[in-house]
DNA sequence: GCCTATAGTGTCGAAAAGGATACTGTCCAT
DNA sequence: ATGGACAGTATCCTTTTCGACACTATAGGC
């Protein structure tokens, strides 16, 4: 396959598990989705100050592709200074349990301290008892 | 962040998405836990199968790295000719629910036709209904 | 004696992704 | 008159990823 991943698209059981990465994928789509599924529609600096390592030129890169995938909306109002809201589609709406599903195995099995990314020890089924307990 | 994505670690909420995602970026990972997830143990050359189009060394890295993760064990049989096995750690299983959400996804939007993806149409409520029906 | 299967490794180079930095233009507040 | 907020572009450069291809070693089958 000498096709960059977004064009990824032989047939093989598994293919659908892969197009659908190809579309999140890129270092900041997987936030940017968050954000906009849990705050609902916000402006590029709204974005920015959530997201604060990104570049403008990033966050303006992984905006258009999300908008050339279909997931996302981008409204420019003629106003000055510039108004333009982000808001997801009804298909980047679909992906909910995607993220979701990103971001519960996230909270269980990575620290994210700040410096380093480390992984959470699995937990004992005892374990996981006694805390629900 | 000028780290490689596989370090990404700043403190900010949506952050366990990334991290997630960290885990499962790069161009094979899905697929290879997908068929691990579906059928169980398989050997190297049995992935290779699974996966056409990869390549020996970017399955051999994509496996190692899997390995490093944690997401899969590695099992070595001294015979020859070589045998190996790769299976799924308990972690790689909790991957689940992220993968099958993913695959969810990729099978109701895209359509693997063996030489473009392409997206399928929306569905309007009623097209569900009398598809159902 | 040659081919096949097994599971890799090593080297090279191209392409894609990502980051740093500087720049645009208008309005408002100080 | 100076600076900031807004939503970007443009240019350049580095890092990372990925693929092609060649190579290893051993046993068994024809």
């Amino acid at each position: 396959m000498s096709r960059p991943r977004a064009k990824l698209t032989n047939t093989f059981p598994g293919c659908p598990v892969e197009s659908a990465l190809s579309f999140i994928d890129g270092k900041w789509k997987g936030v940017i989705l968050y954000h906009l599924m849990t705050e609902g529609t916000l402006r590029f600096n709204e974005l920015r100050r959530r997201v604060p390592s990104v570049t403008q030129r990033m966050l303006t890169k992984q905006l258009r592709e999300l908008e050339e995938a279909g997931l996302l909306s981008r409204t420019v109002f003629p106003v000055v200074p510039p108004r333009v809201d982000y808001a997801l589609t009804s298909r980047g709406e679909s992906l909910r349990p995607v993220i979701m599903a990103l971001k519960a195995w996230g909270d269980k099995n990575v620290l994210c301290d700040g410096e380093r990314m480390t992984l959470k020890p699995l937990k004992a089924k005892s374990q996981v008892e006694s805390e629900n307990a």
